[in-house]
DNA sequence: GATAAAAATGTAAACGCTTACAAAATGTAA
DNA sequence: TTACATTTTGTAAGCGTTTACATTTTTATC
C-alpha cells in the first residue's frame, strides 16, 4: 500500500495526500479531514525510506555511549531516549567499547545512516589529544555533535557539563574541614570529566595547605573489587590516607568494602565520597555520601539544546549545569 | 555524491558499481578493484533511504526495553547491540515504560521504520492477558519477534528464557535445606518471567511440606528502601520469616537493608538470595548470593536465533538456556 | 457579474538506489 | 573457424515519497 492508494481512495491526487502527511497549511480542511479518514481506514504508513530520499533526513539521532551497562551512562541514554522521543526524534543506540578505532567506526556507521546529530555520552575526548579527537571534528562538519561531561572546542560541537571541577574541590573541601587531612583521590578513565575533578581535587589540597603527592591521586579500574585490592595493595606499601573521593561511585563502594576489610570505622575512621549519586551509592553500607551530577538534568538539556541547534537558533557551545553534595553515611560533611 | 558519480569515474555502468555495493558475484575482480578504488578514493558512501528503497529493508533491529536504566536490561541491551553490531545489524532503542499504551505506540513506531525484527527485553507479556498482547501478536504477522525473558505462543515469535522456575525451585529447596523454614519471596512485576520464579517457590515449598500462606509472597515496589519499609511492616504486622528471595537483585538487597536494620545477623539468622548477579550483588555487604540468568548468553542466544530467523531456517520457539547459584555472603547455601 | 488575488489542487520531475532483462564479451568444444 | 554456453556489463524501469511549478477553484472587491 501507498500514497497512490490513499490518492485514489481520497480522490486526490498524491500531492494533497503528502501534504496532509506533511502537515502542510495549503489543504482545504474538508481535503484533509477525508484523507486523514481513508488514512486511518487502510491503516497506511508512509514509506520511511522513500520519505527520506525525498527529505534526506529520518529524524533520528545518533546516541554514541561507550558502555550501556554502566549505571550512568545508562541513565544519560534513558532519559536521552525518552527526551528525543517527546520531541519527535527517534534515536540508533551505539555501544562503542572504550577503544578510538571502534568509535571511529560506529561514528561512520551513524552518519552513513544519515543521523540529524550525535550525542556523545561519557566520552573520553581530552582537549589534549588533538589528532585522537579528528573524526569527530570531521563528524561536527557534517551534523551537530552533542557532547555530554566531554569538551571539544568547535562551532558545530554543543557540551553540556556539570561543573565536575567545581564539585569535588567544593567535596574535598569538605572531607578536609571534616577533618580528613589524608584524602586519597581515585579515578578510572582519563576522560576530560575525570581530568576536571581531578584538577578540582589537586586544587582543594593546595588551597587548604596540605601536601599533594603525586601518590595522593590514583588511576584504577572501574571495578569493586579491583579497587579494593588497590587501596589494601597501597596501605601495604606504606600510604597513608583517612579518605577516599571517587570519581565514580563503583570506586567509592570498593573503598567502602577496603575500610571493612580493614576494620575501619566508617565514617569515623574512614570516609568515602562517591561521584554520580547512582543506584550503588544506597545500595552501599553504609550507604555512599555522593556528588549526584543530576543526570536527568543533563539529558534533558542536552536534547533541548539540541532542539534549539536543529532548529537554526544561534546558541553556546557550552552549558554548565548544578550539582550536589548528597550527605549519606560514608562521610557525615 | 551518487552513484553516477563512482560509475562515471570507474568507466562503468552504475549497476555494476551497485553490484560491489552489494557483493554481487558477476563482477569480474579487475572491475570489482577499480570501482572500489574510485568509491575508496571519492569517499563515497551509498544512500540508505535510496537502498532501503530498492531493498525494503535497512538492516536494522528494533529492540524494546522498559527501563534502560535497570542494571540487568542495559546489560542486555548492551550485549544484544554488541552483536546485532557484529552480524551487520543496526539498532534501534525504544524505552518504552511499562505502559501498555506507550509499548503499543513505541510498536508502531518501529514497525513503520521498517525494523526487521524487534527484539522485546524484559517484556511484561503474559500468556494469560490474550487482549492485551494482542498488538505483539498483530507486530510477530509482519516481522519477526524476539522475547528475552517473556513468553508467547506465536509461530513467528521466538523466547528466549533462563529457566526461571527452577532456579527458584531449587534456590528456595537449598534455602530450606539449609534451615530456613520460613521463607519469604518478594517480586516487583506481574511479568513472565516473575511469575514463573513464584511458581517455583511456591512449589518449592510444598514440595518441603512447609506451609505456603498467601503472605509468604509479596509483590512490591522495584526500589531498595521501599523494600526494606515493606518489610519492616510486615514484620511489624506480625509476619514471621527467616530468609527472603527476591525476584530481582535491589528486592534483595532491600531484604539486606531491613535485616541490618533489624540487628539480624546475615546469614546465620537471615538469608536474602537475589536474581540476576547484577552489580548489586557485590556492592551489597554482605555480599548477595544470586542467580546469575547469564545474561551475556541470553543476548548471544536471543541474536543467534534471530540470524537464524532471518536466514530463513526453521527455528524452534523457545530456547531455553541455563543459570547458576552463586554463593556469596547473605546465604551460604 | 467581471476581475484580480488568494487558496487549493494536480502534474511531473526529482531523490539514489536495485534488479530484471537485454546485450556484449569471453570461454569452450567441435 | 563456428556455434553455443557462460560470464560480465549495460539499459531502463521501478521503489514511494516530496515539491517546484502549472492549473484550477474559491474568495474578495468593485
Amino acid at each position: 500500500m501507498n500514497i497512490y492508494d490513499v490518492s485514489e481512495k481520497a480522490g486526490v491526487s498524491i500531492a494533497t495526500v503528502s501534504r496532509v502527511i506533511n502537515g502542510s497549511a495549503n489543504v482545504s480542511s474538508k481535503t484533509r479531514e477525508k484523507v486523514l479518514a481513508v488514512m486511518e481506514e487502510l491503516g497506511y504508513t508512509p514509506n520511511v525510506f522513500a520519505r527520506g530520499l525525498g527529505l534526506n533526513t529520518m529524524n533520528t539521532i545518533g546516541i554514541m555511549c561507550a558502555d550501556s551497562s554502566d549505571p550512568f551512562l545508562a541513565n544519560a541514554v534513558y532519559y536521552l531516549e525518552q527526551n528525543l522521543r517527546k520531541n519527535g526524534y527517534d534515536s540508533f543506540l551505539c555501544c562503542t567499547g572504550y577503544e578510538l578505532s571502534t568509535k571511529q567506526n560506529y561514528l561512520k556507521l551513524l552518519l552513513s545512516k544519515r543521523v540529524d546529530a550525535i550525542i556523545l555520552v561519557g566520552s573520553n575526548f581530552l582537549e589534549a589529544a588533538k589528532k585522537d579527537n579528528q573524526y569527530m571534528i570531521d563528524a561536527a562538519n557534517e551534523v551537530p555533535v552533542m557532547l555530554i561531561n566531554g569538551y571539544l572546542a568547535h562551532p558545530n560541537i554543543y557540551c553540556t557539563l556539570c561543573d565536575d571541577y567545581q564539585a569535588v574541590y567544593d567535596g574535598t573541601i569538605r572531607l578536609i574541614e571534616a577533618g580528613y587531612r589524608r584524602p586519597l583521590f581515585l579515578y578510572c578513565s582519563r576522560s576530560y570529566s575525570a581530568l576536571q575533578k581531578l584538577s578540582g581535587f589537586r586544587d582543594a589540597l593546595s588551597a587548604s595547605g596540605l601536601p599533594a603527592p603525586e601518590e595522593s591521586v590514583c588511576l584504577c579500574a572501574n571495578d569493586i573489587a579491583q579497587t579494593k585490592e588497590l587501596l589494601c595493595s597501597l596501605k601495604g606499601r606504606g600510604l597513608v590516607f583517612d579518605a577516599v573521593f571517587g570519581a565514580e561511585d563503583s570506586l567509592a563502594v570498593g573503598a567502602v568494602k577496603y575500610a571493612r576489610e580493614q576494620g575501619l570505622r566508617i565514617p569515623e575512621e574512614f570516609a568515602v565520597v562517591g561521584y554520580n549519586n547512582s543506584m550503588l551509592a544506597v545500595c552501599s553500607e553504609p550507604e555512599l555520601t555522593s556528588i549526584d551530577n543530576h543526570v536527568e538534568t543533563l539529558s534533558i538539556t542536552t536534547v533541548s539544546t539540541l532542539m534549539r541547534v536543529l532548529g537554526g537558533n544561534d546558541v553556546p557551545n557550552k552549558t554548565t549545569i548544578s550539582n550536589e553534595l548528597v550527605v549519606r553515611g560514608t562521610a557525615r560533611l
